[in-house]
DNA sequence: ATCTTTGTTCCGTGACACGGAACGGTACGG
DNA sequence: CCGTACCGTTCCGTGTCACGGAACAAAGAT
């Protein structure tokens, strides 16, 4: 019952729009009173809404999602240095942290213009194929290292990498300068650098700033990116 | 049991941390066997996460509550806006919406000083205590205004308006001026001022500025948040 | 060593989730 | 105007699985 009712919710993706009845009947299998009833329960708790026929999802997971744990603290204690960070590059940045083997979103800061990226907050990426990923896997235990590295990377863009031996080399650059660069490894056209965040000795998050390619200059970014990681990482540290 | 699922999950609030099984059972009031068998089924489910003993929400939740609509579409075109208005002012800009009688946060942008607010992103406050909130109210259906004057006035501090015809006065003012003020409403030393935002007629969110009673100067403050307001309309209208 | 509190497993009972079948409502096409 | 097709909704008999008391195990506390 309940895993049906997480069928249900899992079918909202975030291009998925609204659905009708019998659309998540047919997208989950379950027969339509099943997810007439189900469905009618959960908007009763306020987790989908229903406006005439159309189901989406409900304020209160809003609400919840809002509260989950590691969002709650980091964030805010990031939210400033993102904004320095952006104000500095005037890019789009992020702030990420590891979840298995994926990179989840948990801010996005951008302007007006509103490049195409992959990334979305509480969306997650490979940790291979990502500026923030490969901060955060540079400064992993070994063995997470050689975990993703044992399986086929995935690849989101045709300059993706996808061998082994290139990502490890690229790792360890990483772990000598202390910042990742991504060059349309996500999304074509957009290039990416990275540096970790640390607390307690390990990297917990890593923040990023994605740029055009056409306008990259690591020599304006990297100073600024590596400048709020350590600024959040001694915030870390100072206030818990 | 989808109820006693979300009992268990609406134990956690802001404040309240993580849960160890037995507080659990106390809070929900189900003996601890079913706990037990709900929270693993949770936790199989991405809702939940447990680190040894203790409960905590989950990764799954955060995942899906930013994919919630009214978030979705109205916070990323919000965002440039609320970017621009926090560097116009350098001060605690809100984006909110209307749910009910309450406003929900949906953003929330600030420096690296703190300012202790009962705001929270993805938190409820009541209408007649926050700036967007007044603002929200002032620029609603007639209806709507006769519904919440009718009720008694909540209140989050001594400043808070209790008394329906002063916030029916204060709605006019700001009916007239397009601006909402507030001073000391929900939060003792910290006032805001707040612009509705629309969208085919009617206001469909409102941001606003919070700053510490000592330095309020509407004078520096309401063009920025006007413009800010108007140039979101704008794109709403514009973008979709 | 004993008591208390915790998390966990077991299992018989009974409530309630299940979904096929049948029903009304609306949109289209003839 | 009626037939067809699809939709959302209700009904209800069947079978399952959620339920929670009781008993157990593990970890502190006294």
């Amino acid at each position: 019952m309940l895993e049906k009712a997480a069928v249900i919710l899992e079918c909202f993706t975030p291009s998925g729009g609204p659905f009708r009845l019998s659309e998540l009947s047919e997208r989950t299998g379950f027969p339509k009173p099943t997810v007439h009833r189900l469905a009618a329960d959960l908007v009763r708790l306020g987790w989908l809404e229903r406006s005439g026929a159309e189901y989406r999802l409900g304020a209160k997971l809003f609400e919840l999602g809002s509260l989950v744990p590691h969002r709650l603290g980091l964030r805010e204690t990031a939210l400033p240095f993102l904004q320095d960070l952006f104000e500095a590059t005037r890019e789009t940045v992020h702030l990420g942290v590891r979840e298995g083997l994926d990179v989840v979103y948990l801010e996005r800061i951008h302007g007006h213009e509103a490049l195409r990226l992959p990334s979305r907050i509480g969306g997650s990426l490979p940790l291979s194929c990502t500026g923030v990923g490969k901060a955060l896997l540079a400064f992993s235990d070994a063995e997470l290292m050689e975990e993703v590295l044992a399986q086929p990377l995935p690849s989101l863009t045709p300059h993706s990498i996808t061998d082994p031996d290139r990502l490890r080399m690229a790792l360890e650059k990483i772990q000598v300068s202390g910042l990742a660069y991504e060059e349309q490894e996500a999304a074509v056209g957009v290039s990416c650098i990275a540096a970790p965040v640390f607390a307690g000795g390990t990297a917990v998050a890593a923040l990023s700033v994605a740029v055009p390619r056409s306008r990259f200059s690591p020599g304006r970014l990297a100073p600024a990116v590596r400048t709020a990681a350590l600024g959040l990482s001694r915030a870390l540290r100072g206030g818990g």
